[in-house]
DNA sequence: ATTTAATGGTGTAATTTCGACACCTTATAT
DNA sequence: ATATAAGGTGTCGAAATTACACCATTAAAT
């Protein structure tokens, strides 16, 4: 049986690809649809624009609503406006990104119904989504792979503390190719702006690797702008 | 005498930045307002989206529209919200821009009323335009500044045929520094996808250079994707 | 015919960066 | 004590980058 539903004239929304890093892997935060058009498919979280919120502030709101996450730094990368990418009426899109430590994050939970459930999904095994979802997807991880190369956005996805290890594997995973592990820490180092700290991981049942941490102050000083910083 | 205006809902508009190169400065596209608001003033060419138009198509009317140019590839460059940004009611703009070569161009000239006038005018003494759109010219320089560097956009600036030392001043407009004649031509020539022509300059009073073409086929072959084109 | 003015066009050497490559060390679990 | 698993480190050749200065060519002016 089909649900007639009403059409709507132009409306703006937002869509959020939520990047996160876990078990070496890159994830990106998904929701089940509680609603129609594409009631039970996968979606990135996304809705409708308010009056009187700026985009910059809608992309906040309807993340939190639909996931529970707060305060992420996110930052728009593209706006789609094809004619039919919406079913019920002509709906452009502004997609925002942003990238968050999985770890220590509260599980994450929609506020309001519009969704059913919101979980983490490896980048590398996504389903078909709703909408042209999947194609805002590709076009926003082409843009964070590319932005990894010259902005430290690297150190969003982990943990204060990290391993020059994980810190390498972010990379490959990301990249989606191996890295020279000698290469990549004498390059690394050398920028000056991985602090090493005094500890050293726990837990683990061989020998524990030093923690570092970002240094954004010095990041700062250091580069008025950005780098190169890999290869 | 103030004029009191209807205001509206929704509505997205387009704004388009159109850089051209000519007498060795950078110039943007601007036109002189025929309507309300900001009546007068210079602003970026733009206009609203029609119901049934993609974002994308939309730009390439507008601007024919407003200034009588055609088939230009426009590229979607930012997106701009803020509630506050159209005196009017709620406008949202999708910023485009291109890169065009002004000679042999046919003289720039709106086709509707919306605007009085159009022309030239170069990027280092802009006056301040209406709306947010000498925001809006900032972040598309900035961000053609920094795809200078990877990508062949160059020479949608430049006429087909041109001089080593009109790609080197360009370079040096859009960067705004100077760089160093021999290790330039070097670097230019070692990518392998400038044709050497058998021409030389014209109607020059001083020795004529020889003059070059971007070969996009070969380019096309050598890299898949993007490059680092200066320093 | 000669000179002047303006830009065209070219090479080398020192320095820095990049990329390939392998082994010993340390901590834990058994 | 031994096995296991990852941590951590240096060198050398190749390639790329940078700094740097002078002669050549043309047209215009004299």
């Amino acid at each position: 049986m089909e649900v007639k539903l009403p059409t709507f004239d132009s409306v703006f929304s937002i869509d959020c690809v939520i990047f996160g890093f876990e078990a070496g892997e890159l994830k990106i935060l998904l929701i089940e649809r509680n609603e129609e058009p594409f009631k039970d498919w996968l979606a990135l979280p996304g809705y409708i624009v308010e009056q009187d919120e700026s985009i910059d502030d809608a992309a906040e709101r309807i993340l939190y609503e639909l996931t529970g996450l707060r305060d992420l730094h996110m930052q728009q990368f593209h706006t789609f406006g094809e004619v039919k990418r919406h079913p019920q009426g002509r709906v452009i899109t502004v997609a925002y990104y942003a990238l968050i430590r999985i770890n220590g994050q509260k599980e994450v939970k929609p506020v309001t119904q519009y969704a059913k459930s919101a979980f983490w999904h490896p980048v590398n095994d996504l389903p078909k989504l709703a909408f042209d979802h999947s194609e805002i997807f590709n076009t926003g991880f082409n843009k964070i792979r590319r932005r990894l190369n010259y902005q430290p956005i690297a150190f969003e996805l982990l943990p204060e503390k990290f391993t020059l290890t994980q810190l390498q594997s972010l990379y490959e995973a990301v990249l989606n190719k191996k890295l020279d592990k000698r290469n990549f820490r004498k390059k690394m180092l050398s920028y000056g702006f991985l602090k090493e700290l005094d500890e050293k991981q726990k837990g683990v049942s061989y020998r524990a690797a030093k923690l570092y941490k970002f240094d954004r102050r010095k990041y700062a000083k250091i580069f008025q702008n950005e780098l190169n910083l890999v290869q």
